[in-house]
DNA sequence: AATAAATGTAAAACATGTTTTACATCAAGA
DNA sequence: TCTTGATGTAAAACATGTTTTACATTTATT
């Protein structure tokens, strides 16, 4: 799974901070989120495509690897 | 946030056991999604979307109230 | 009515996601 | 060059999601 959110928020000129408030996230979880440290919640993804102008289903890309367990 | 999977999963005729399968998650898990004890991960949503035949968006439905912080 | 399949309840252990705090690095502008 | 804003790293505490196990209830089939 990876995302589109850090080309997005430049598209918008949203810095990190701002699209955590704009979320009621916050920076970091922003941060590890464009990073792929680790993928939001479902409800945290939903707002972040609002926020974003877009959907969850094309900010969003799931790949083929995400159909493993997750110790692979 | 509620969602479509119990009536998407009858009309495809699946149990929760078999829809659980088909997307490497246990029954418990399913059914607790289901009657919207937890909603999903990105992922299981995404994986969730795909067995049912439609995508993130349609199967999810956000509402008003997932703008609240979980407090409310 | 009896059996089996499907669904529901419950709780502990574990995995993942989020916040908070603090500090480091990078880029841009004064 | 100094400062500021933006981004990155790190780790502990906490919240949420998932599995596992076991058992109860409902629904369908014979």
């Amino acid at each position: 799974m990876h995302n589109k959110i850090k080309d997005l928020r430049k598209i918008q000129k949203l810095s990190q901070a701002q699209l955590a408030t704009l979320t009621g996230a916050t920076r970091q979880t922003i941060l590890a989120i464009e990073n792929n440290k680790y993928d939001p919640s479902l409800q945290l993804a939903f707002k972040i495509a609002h926020v974003l102008g877009t959907n969850v289903d094309n900010l969003f890309i799931y790949t083929e690897l995400d159909d493993l367990p997750h110790d692979f």
